[in-house]
DNA sequence: CCTGTTTTTACGGGAAACCGTAAGCCTCGA
DNA sequence: TCGAGGCTTACGGTTTCCCGTAAAAACAGG
């Protein structure tokens, strides 16, 4: 049975609904035991544990925005990690507007994070389930996410890589990037190396322009 | 006062904190008066209209997923338009995750709305001064919209520029373009006009890439 | 230390994109 | 009808990018 739940979410309107959840679910819950930042999640979850009296389940979102206060951990992918290190058998559901089965498949797999819920048009309902189905002990990956059409690649770009499609972003011209690699300590720095990563990710990818890197890499908020 | 207001927005979990927001003005909720789809919407207050029982309020938010039900009316943008149309005096409170304040002054100014609150850390906060605001008859605009730093140039690209740049990031050679131009009879479709307008569009925004261009328009939604 | 392999860099020919100029075309008003 | 001005297109030279090849450097195993 989940008894002490922490919700770790930057949008009150959310976090609010999250709580409604668990109120129809009927489960107590404090108002203490939610946070608009992952560093307060995090320190939350440490006094508990030192209290001995840790948390059942972490319902974290996945992005959090910027705010004028520094934080350590900023985003839910680092707090899930960090909150596992102090607490391994912490339950971890993950509530976010991400919806790429890819992204939450990942999730399971990396993180042995127990249950995946989309935000979308069902998702009170669907969270309702998550939650319960956590509770008797099992996993939740809701149906709702989007299976992606032509088998996702899922390509993790080098520090290189991802530099030269930045600076490709920003404006500066191909055989400017030798100099900015170079100047940031970043190899292999070659105008010859440059054009050979380019090559290989549009190849990669089955691109022919640099201009469809770009828009990929945008649309999977790579850069 | 508010008395009848409807809520358009297609995430239950934001759907159900408007609710919520709403009760704790004190302001009676029928379940009736929320719908996840702006054609529904619409038709609630066409609905209305016709039983001499019109809305006060519309909350709605400005994107709705797409989904598997064929929609005639796909976003808020269009579904304040046509619900201004049907009833002109409606008031209009806008929450959505798009937080730069030049959209929202755009909507102040084209569709002549009363509120605009973004999604965010105290969304439900600003959302019940928001509501609070039009019942006493004002106007609200929410401090937590990002104003852009370097004076965002607004420029609305024509239908020509976004079909060369939508092509672009679609792979599609720059010599190759103006036969697809042709043959969606978009004019000009010369080589040299595509190139002129690319040229044009980058000197407007002080860019030297193509890459650059992609960036932007993926950044502001524009393709 | 030597050798084979891989990675990085250099070079050069060809293609694409860029940009200025000029010619063609359409529109509008005298 | 004619001519001016704007828009579109055609053309050519220059730059940038693309890509294959080969030299140079870094690396690993014996």
């Amino acid at each position: 049975m989940l008894q002490k739940v922490l919700i770790a979410e930057d949008y009150e309107s959310s976090n609010i609904s999250v709580q409604k959840a668990l109120e129809d679910l009927g489960i107590s819950h404090d108002i203490k035991n939610q946070v608009y930042y992952c560093d307060d999640a995090l320190a939350r979850i440490k006094k508990a544990m030192s209290e001995g009296n840790p948390y059942d389940l972490l319902i974290t979102d996945l992005s959090f925005d910027d705010d004028h206060t520094k934080q350590i951990i900023t985003t839910g992918n680092a707090l899930i990690k960090a909150a596992k290190d102090v607490q391994p058998d912490l339950k971890i559901l993950v509530f976010s507007v991400e919806n790429r089965l890819s992204v939450a498949q990942h999730l399971f797999k990396e993180c042995d994070i127990d249950a995946y819920v989309p935000k979308g048009r069902r998702d009170s309902q669907d969270l309702k389930l998550a939650i319960e189905t956590i509770s008797k002990g099992g996993r939740y990956l809701s149906g709702n996410l989007k299976k992606e059409e032509k088998a996702e690649i899922d390509y993790d770009f080098s520090v290189v890589e991802l530099a030269i499609i930045s600076q490709l972003a920003q404006g500066t011209s191909q055989k400017d990037i030798p100099h900015y690699l170079q100047a940031n300590s970043i190899t292999p720095f070659g105008l010859s190396s440059v054009e050979k990563k380019l090559g290989s990710m549009k190849a990669i990818f089955g691109f022919t322009k640099n201009e469809q890197l770009i828009a990929y890499c945008k649309d999977k908020n790579i850069i």
